[in-house]
RNA sequence: GCGCCUGUAGCUCAGUUGGAUAGAGUACUGCCCUCCGAAGGCAGGGGUCGCACGUUCGAAUCGUGUCAGGCGCGCCA
């Protein structure tokens, strides 16, 4: 039932191959889809690879594969071309073929089967839980959803995974931050540093505190600035003196503050994503790495293989030794890890749960982070060839034609809330997979916000939509079309669209395996730019009813392949437009 | 200075792990709704794939050099 043509054609090229040079070994005969369709539907450039070994003409050597290639029903002809290029063209029937089989295997074809699903953890986002995410983090999240979902069809079986920076600084500057609204509140006059969080959404979680717990973290303004450094020259230390005193001052009650803003804007991050339609499996907490002891046992770990020592009263890391440029501090003077030692345990830590391969998604300006991670790992005796890093270039946000800027800490950035309010959820996914994510993009809001219908996935999902409404006009049992005789497609646009359907499992297979899920966005523009072109070239519902019936079976192909691709992209298929 | 990424049509970008005459969108020009949805289609012009060597049957793709742009080089995360 089901024929690959593929696969097929290289059985036929290989027998071929045994009669001409006998014991003459090829490792994997190359079958392609020529860009030219003068060049019929599949070209293999065997005579060419073989031209060197064999010592012979490519073009002699095509004319004797040629010559000798089995007969078979599928194939009407083969011929010889180019430098040495021996080009098939399949019968009809071979070509219609996918029809059947799109329509049998429906949300499962272009799925992968057969053989074993190997654990991949795709960890992707992981944004500091200090504010609402950004577009940037839209594009991490799109990209990486999209991936996970990929990765799933082609085989996979995925983990999706935030890592939740809820340790370290950057939370106690938050924490600050919220406490010192809370003082205004009150009427403490402690002056608000440029370089503590500044958006709304912190006095909104100081109005939440005081609404709920009144007076009770108030310390006068005096107090509080008893003991911290001025905000010149170190602007820093005065943010840390600020912190301090918090602590100092509320005690075991700073915990409530620091918690309350953890949670709360974790929460919205969470909230955010589920309507974005990014969903993971796990939210992985960096305090829980101390919490255990893992940093520690990764830190002593390190130490006990002797790729550790000690200067100016820090614990280095020799990660030098393992290609980074230098050596890096993992423990601090005054006793406090660094980020990189907690990266160390979580990713220990990744390797422990037997995945066989580990995805991180990170921002690309954290690149010169992957020669210290890699390095850890393989100090520490770990396969760190299951670990790879797939960087997402920066967003530039462009508004009345100029860029805008973009700092967490000083507030001013557009949120991926605003973002999607203004052109969608569908249309922010699909804008953000037109660009290789190892690009920078150039995200034009006024462009996305005032033409938003000329954004290409409403090209896309109007195909869809376009099959919907001619079924309905039809009115007949969709259900059927599973068995129409398909040898009244005939048509080259057909024929066509037949080759684009059973490219969509090739298509996957390659985009999993370059971690590219922008490559679905552009083949459904192509699927979608072929079936319109169909559509105005031909009528579907024609009085003949094996013609019409062929011609419905095919556009619900269409429709079923259009619906898959914007399924991995997490766009949705609509009806009506 | 060192490392990573990127230079392809006016603009925005693809290019299937080295293949045949380098593609799409957009913009521009001219057509197509008494007809299943015109958010659509058809036709046209537009290129030294930054530059120079090298590898070979064959290079946008691989290597070296060079020019230009972006990012990263903390006891920050």
């Amino acid at each position: 039932m089901s024929f690959d043509p593929k696969s097929h054609l290289s059985e036929l090229l290989r027998a071929a191959l045994a009669s001409v040079a006998p014991g003459q070994k090829v490792a994997d005969i190359v079958i392609e889809r020529p860009r030219d369709p003068s060049h019929g539907d599949f070209a293999s450039n065997l005579a060419l690879q073989l031209a060197r070994e064999l010592k012979a003409n490519p073009r002699q050597i095509a004319d004797r594969l040629v010559h000798e290639l089995p007969v078979s029903g599928w194939v009407d002809k083969a011929e010889v071309a180019g430098a040495g290029f021996i080009n098939f063209r399949l019968a009809a029937a071979a070509k219609t073929q996918v029809v059947k089989e799109v329509l049998a295997r429906g949300p499962d074809y272009g799925k992968h089967v057969g053989g074993k699903r190997p654990k991949v953890q795709v960890e992707f986002v992981s944004a500091n839980p200090t504010g609402p995410l950004h577009v940037g983090h839209g594009r991490g999240a799109a990209y990486g959803a999209s991936l996970a979902c990929l990765l799933t069809y082609a085989g996979n079986d995925v983990t999706r995974e935030f890592y939740v920076n809820d340790a370290g600084r950057q939370m106690d500057i938050l924490a600050a931050s919220t406490w010192l609204r809370y003082l205004e509140l009150h009427g403490e006059k402690v002056p608000f540093p440029p370089n503590a969080y500044q958006g709304d959404y912190v006095k909104d979680m100081a109005e939440q505190i005081r609404q709920a717990h009144g007076e009770r973290y108030v310390h006068p303004a005096a107090a509080v600035l008893a003991c911290v450094p001025p905000p010149e020259p170190d602007a820093e230390a005065h943010l840390d003196g600020l912190i301090a005193a918090g602590k100092d001052l509320l005690g075991e009650e700073w915990h409530y503050i620091h918690q309350h803003a953890l949670s709360e804007q974790l929460a919205d991050s969470r909230e955010d994503l589920e309507e974005y339609g990014v969903h993971f499996d796990c939210w992985f907490s960096e305090r829980s790495l101390f919490d255990t002891g893992m940093v520690a046992k990764a830190v002593a770990e390190l130490e006990k293989r002797g790729h550790i020592y000690l200067q100016d009263g820090a614990k280095w890391f020799r990660s030098g030794d393992f290609g980074d440029e230098k050596d890096r501090v993992v423990q601090r003077e005054n006793g406090l890890y660094t980020y990189f030692a907690s990266d160390i345990a979580y990713h220990w830590n990744k390797f422990e749960r037997g995945f066989d391969k580990v995805i991180d998604v990170w921002g690309a300006d954290h690149h010169g982070y992957i020669p210290r991670v890699k390095g850890a790992l393989t100090a520490l005796g770990l396969p760190v060839e299951r670990l790879d890093v797939s960087l997402v270039q920066f967003v530039s946000l462009f508004r009345n034609g100029a860029k805008a800027a973009m700092s967490t800490r000083a507030g001013e950035y557009v949120t991926l809330r605003e973002l999607r309010d203004d052109v969608g959820n569908d249309a922010c996914r699909f804008f953000y997979m037109l660009r290789k994510q190892d690009q920078a993009l150039d995200f034009d809001l006024d462009l996305a916000k005032s033409q938003s219908n000329d954004n290409p996935v409403y090209y896309v999902q109007y195909a869809h939509a376009r099959v919907c409404s001619v079924l309905q006009q039809w009115g007949g049992e969709v259900r059927s079309l599973n068995a129409a005789d398909l040898a009244p497609l005939a048509s080259e646009r057909e024929l066509a669209l037949c080759g684009r359907l059973r490219e969509f499992p090739d298509m996957i297979e390659s985009a999993a395996r370059d971690y590219a899920p922008h490559a679905i966005a552009f083949y459904l523009r192509e699927l979608a730019a072929e079936f319109h072109a169909w559509y105005n070239a031909e009528r579907l519902l024609v009085e003949d009813d094996a013609q019409k019936k062929a011609r419905l079976a095919l556009a619900v192909a269409v429709r079923r392949v259009i619906a898959n691709g914007l399924h991995i992209l997490g766009v949705s298929a609509p009806e009506h437009m």
